[in-house]
DNA sequence: CGTGATGTTGATTTTCCTCAAGCCTGGTGG
DNA sequence: CCACCAGGCTTGAGGAAAATCAACATCACG
């Protein structure tokens, strides 16, 4: 754990246009800076676990980070994958005292780390604070309930052809986009195992989808839509 | 529809319990009642659809309302189930313009509703709404990502194991619970068919759970644990 | 006592998980 | 440069879970 570096300028981009920093002002934003640290950490490490105890709430800068859960039996689920500018345990800011799930970096990342108490002090004083926290509150609700419908609505070979057109070109015709990260980890995302993503992939081949690699080739972006 | 009714004295209590109205002060709790009108509903009546522009939230006082997704051939699925103290639609204080799903009761209800305009800007100049905001926001995220977590990595079984413990007491031994609810509303609540729901009760029958109407009984709260 | 809504049960099918084996790729060391 | 290896990915076979469809039971209620 390599702790307190200085952010390099892509980071710093990152950070300024998440939800929770891009609507502040320079005094607020100043308070939030000196409350911060960066943390470097490689991959599959834990960053903390479910039930312990909550002092601070992170952002991601660079790599992903695996929030999951486990059974009685040790398997694992994951609940969410957080990208870069994905803010995460910010909910416990208002919400309890113990982390709720496991947090593990899925490649090396780094994160900036941020004082619970001292944001929750920061939020009563300055309302554009408040206000950063409740528009990323908001955002991840929203995309939480959004996973939920497409989990109970649609079949792996449906989530995969949304998961493809929500980074496509919105008009029709062939596209390509690269994965940012293993297709384990897609997997995991939709809620599937590997092989079943796999599967997902090699039905999409006959409506014009080839995977090589990270690499997804889409023939007609309108015939996705219509999976 | 009727609107501008008068608060009866239960729906009172249920609206200063929830999270939303705890905590406030006596100045910001007058501003919020003044922008409040009280709506009581017919079962399955249509509250507001997806994609419709959002001019409101709510808090439900009486009865429930179910949020749902429809997909390309008109399945439904089943979002959130709102009881008597949850809020819905409140996310879009700071998460959009539009409704992200459909809204319907699924008995006789009545809601309180709020202004979405109005309580943003009171949520500004009152810290207390900002704060209330914050924490409702919260445990609705905790809760959502609890059902992810309880979808990805639980049987039909576990889920409606699960479920009634919550609702029992908490040491061992008999217990009894009665549904506040049809059964099929269990069913969309837990991202089954009823019909799942019938043979997950029918499966539960072996470890001591009797189920009549709405009346659920535990013989050993402890074996329903170790499902 | 019908009537319609709600819940249950059975049969079938779909979907996806699990386990096991093989493949492909990129890296390492001889 | 090549053999080897490890990790991630794919494919296949089998099976478990739950959806779907259909028939029947139960219940509330006029």
């Amino acid at each position: 754990m390599n702790s307190n570096l200085k952010l390099t300028s892509r980071d710093r981009a990152v950070l300024m246009k998440t939800p929770f920093l891009a609507g502040l002002g320079g005094n607020s934003l100043v308070r939030m800076f000196t409350n911060m640290t960066v943390v470097s950490l490689p991959t599959r490490k834990t960053i903390f676990r479910e039930g312990e105890q909550a002092d601070a709430f992170y952002c991601v800068l660079s790599g992903y980070v695996r929030l999951y859960r486990l059974n009685r039996e040790g398997r694992e689920a994951d609940v969410r994958i957080c990208a870069p500018g994905d803010t995460f345990a910010e909910c416990l800011l208002y919400g309890g005292t113990k982390y709720r799930y496991h947090a593990q970096t899925a490649e090396a990342t780094t994160l900036a780390r941020f004082d619970i108490q001292e944001v929750r002090d920061l939020a009563e004083q300055e309302t554009d604070i408040a206000k950063a926290i409740m528009t990323s509150l908001s955002r991840h609700l929203l995309s939480t309930m959004e996973c939920i419908a497409n989990d109970r609505l649609h079949t792996a070979p449906q989530r995969v052809a949304n998961y493809i057109l929500a980074r496509c070109p919105v008009d029709g015709g062939p596209a390509s986009i690269r994965l940012p990260f293993q297709k384990s980890l897609l997997a995991g995302m939709l809620g599937l195992a590997p092989e079943a993503l796999s599967r997902a992939f090699s039905s999409l081949r006959k409506i014009g989808v080839t995977v090589r690699g990270r690499v997804i080739q889409v023939g007609d972006v309108n015939a996705l839509r219509n999976i």
